[in-house]
RNA sequence: GCGUCCGUAGCUCAAUUGGAUAGAGCUUCUGACUUCGGAUCAGAAGGUUACAGGUUCAAGUCCUGUCGGACGCACCA
């Protein structure tokens, strides 16, 4: 892209005028305020104050010896010592024909691709998926999303919880009071029951607490029946997980439950051991960290003192496998913040058991979920919002939206409407905020249906196609012919700010993949359907003259791909009509 | 007590990780030609970025302290 070029030709001259200047930091980025330009870099104040130079001088400098009249008009110094660079119109018009000639959509495919395994959802056998959930599975498949676009290899894995203690008091309750009619109703419904009951009596009888203690035994021991009831409960479960994922559109690649690693942990156990990483510590085998003061007071326990193993052991096992079979250059862990201090254990311990792997390991967490009161929002009982529910909730209130506007339509197709309308607004509202920041819980929010949201992007995308399709004009699907496009004229200001945020879309898709955060990706496609809402107000398309007609569809034809595209890599669907 | 994250407009949030005059949406107000789809667009109003210091050409962002909040700290996952 542009701004790679005008890098390079930067980088080339900063070369010579300063040999020993490190390069990798003499950046090009779009410019914060299109006032200034299209692209700045600051690095050569940097450069400038380590050598004792005036740094608007070496920028002057600089600009003096830098030859960038291919792509840009004459570079400006400004301010502290910024380059400031403008795109020439004809730079920016070559772009767009060669991305009409479907040579690229304003971003290279990574010339390095690596395999990474992306770890979300996770969802537990017997339990209800809720709001908690949505956001590791909505964020995660972006990522996943967002990795392949760009070329690289990725392993797509659902490490369900479907092992634990909790099977202890489930199967308790299954012996002790199921009610088959209940379970065929609603499955998920009544094991949430039988725990919940379970669990109540546990706290004031001690004899059921011993009682779902022992049937956890034999569970872990194999016994016939337990296990067979286990099963079951994780059949019922994955139908449960597979109608969620289906309305969410999202698939694995790999559904490997926690109870898959079992026959590991004690390997996993054992080799920590021997190799001195870990030792016996009041009856457990426990990891010490007393050489990273972060760890020194979070000793982490890989084998309880009754024996049984845990998280981590699980985890670590997990990452052993995924090791051997798939040989991954990353693994994404997408989850809850507050495992932050388990990554950083299970991490640090994988670095002392496998030190020759060459691996980069992150833990892609995201805020807690607040209730609207602001607090946490604790899944006591009756307070859980189950996902289907939401998923109900969301597609009918787009439902009546779309009935008030389009009473024409049939039914059946406003239901599938609303459908891609409700489903996309609540992934939107998912990848919206920076994920770090903790997530306000809010029906309003969730659904709502103008503002930054998904159906705003939808419908600028419905608004497009539209011109397409009154216009009767075929829209192009990459090989455009190329003498309708040999000349583009860009004359509006909105036909030109437009074109130049196109530019930007690959900047953004590495960003999204480099630090995990979506939201730059919702950003970028709102500020797009917003330039393109601006551009279409003030230019007719259809009426107007040829070159300018041409030239407009153009315009309008990569805009939709890249704004389909962009909301296909956050998981979101498009539409014809709304 | 220790650690992690956070405090930005009335509300909900951005700010590409140290860049230039801190941006959106919701809400309120004012406008938009008999218009390629008004689920739209243009404009107005709204800020001492919790507070006090410090670092430097430059701080919402980094450092120190104070106040306030969330979360986590050996046998849950």
């Amino acid at each position: 892209m542009l701004h790679r070029l005008i890098e390079q030709r930067l980088q080339q001259t900063v070369a010579v005028l300063l040999p020993e200047a490190n390069l990798a930091t003499i950046l090009v980025r779009p410019c914060p305020d299109p006032r200034y330009g299209d692209y700045q870099t600051n690095a050569l104040i940097a450069l400038a104050k380590e050598r004792k130079l005036n740094p608007r001088q070496v920028a002057a400098d600089v600009a003096g010896k830098l030859d960038v009249s291919e792509w840009c008009e004459p570079v400006e110094v400004a301010g502290a010592g910024f380059l400031n660079f403008r795109l020439k119109i004809t730079a920016l018009s070559r772009v767009l024909q060669a991305a009409a000639r479907g040579e690229q959509l304003f971003f290279q495919p990574t010339t390095q691709p690596r395999t990474i395994v992306v770890d979300f959802s996770s969802p537990n056998v017997a339990k209800p998926m809720h709001v908690g959930h949505i956001r590791s599975t909505v964020l995660g498949d972006c990522l996943a999303r967002t990795l392949r676009l760009l070329g690289h290899r990725v392993v797509t894995d659902n490490h369900i919880g479907d092992w634990g203690t909790q099977f202890g008091k489930l199967l308790a309750g299954w012996k002790q009071q199921l009610n088959r009619a209940a379970l065929s109703l609603d499955p998920i419904g009544e094991m949430e029951r039988l725990y919940k009951a379970v669990n109540a009596a546990c706290e004031t009888d001690p004899a059921a607490l011993e009682t779902s203690r022992q049937e956890l035994v034999k569970l872990q021991n194999g016994d016939p029946e337990n296990l067979a009831i286990w099963r079951e409960m994780i059949a019922l479960s994955e139908q449960q997980f597979e109608t969620v994922y289906a309305r969410l559109g999202i698939k694995f690649d790999h559904t490997l439950g926690e109870s898959f690693y079992n026959p590991r942990l004690k390997a996993v156990v054992e080799e920590l051991r021997t190799a001195g990483i870990a030792r016996e510590s009041e009856g457990a085998i426990v990891v010490f960290f007393d050489d990273i003061p972060e760890l020194k007071a979070h000793p982490s326990l890989i084998l309880k003192s009754d024996g049984a193993a845990n998280y981590t052991t699980t985890d670590l096992a997990t990452l052993a496998y995924r090791m051997e079979t798939w040989q991954p250059e990353e693994i994404v862990y997408v989850t809850d913040g507050r495992q932050q201090l388990h990554f950083k254990q299970l991490f640090a311990i994988f670095q002392r058991w496998k030190p020759q792997a060459q691996i980069k390991l992150a833990h892609a967490w995201f805020g807690s979920i607040l209730g609207e009161d602001g607090k946490p929002f604790k899944t006591r009982s009756g307070e859980t919002i189950r996902l289907t529910d939401l998923l109900d909730e969301a597609q009918e209130r787009a439902f009546q939206v779309v009935t008030e506007k389009n009473p024409e339509l049939g039914e059946s197709r406003r239901r599938e409407i609303a459908r891609i309308v409700g489903v996309g607004a609540i992934k939107y509202a998912d990848l919206l905020p920076n994920r770090q920041s903790d997530y306000v819980f809010s029906w309003d929010k969730m659904l709502s249906l103008s503002g930054n949201t998904a159906p705003y992007l939808q419908y600028a995308d419905t608004r497009l196609r539209s011109i397409f399709r009154k216009g009767e004009v075929a829209q192009p699907s990459g090989s455009a012919s190329p003498e309708t496009v040999n000349d583009l004229p860009l004359c509006t200001p909105e036909e030109i700010r437009l074109a130049k945020h196109l530019l930007n879309y690959g900047i953004v898709l590495e960003a999204v993949a480099e630090e995990y955060r979506p939201n730059y990706l919702c950003n970028y496609l709102y500020d797009l359907a917003g330039l393109f809402a601006g551009f279409y107000e003030a230019c007719p398309v259809l009426k107007a003259a040829e070159p300018e007609r041409g030239a407009r569809l153009i315009l309008c034809e990569l805009t939709g791909r890249v704004l389909k595209q962009g909301l296909d890599v956050l998981g979101i669907e498009t539409t014809e009509q709304m």
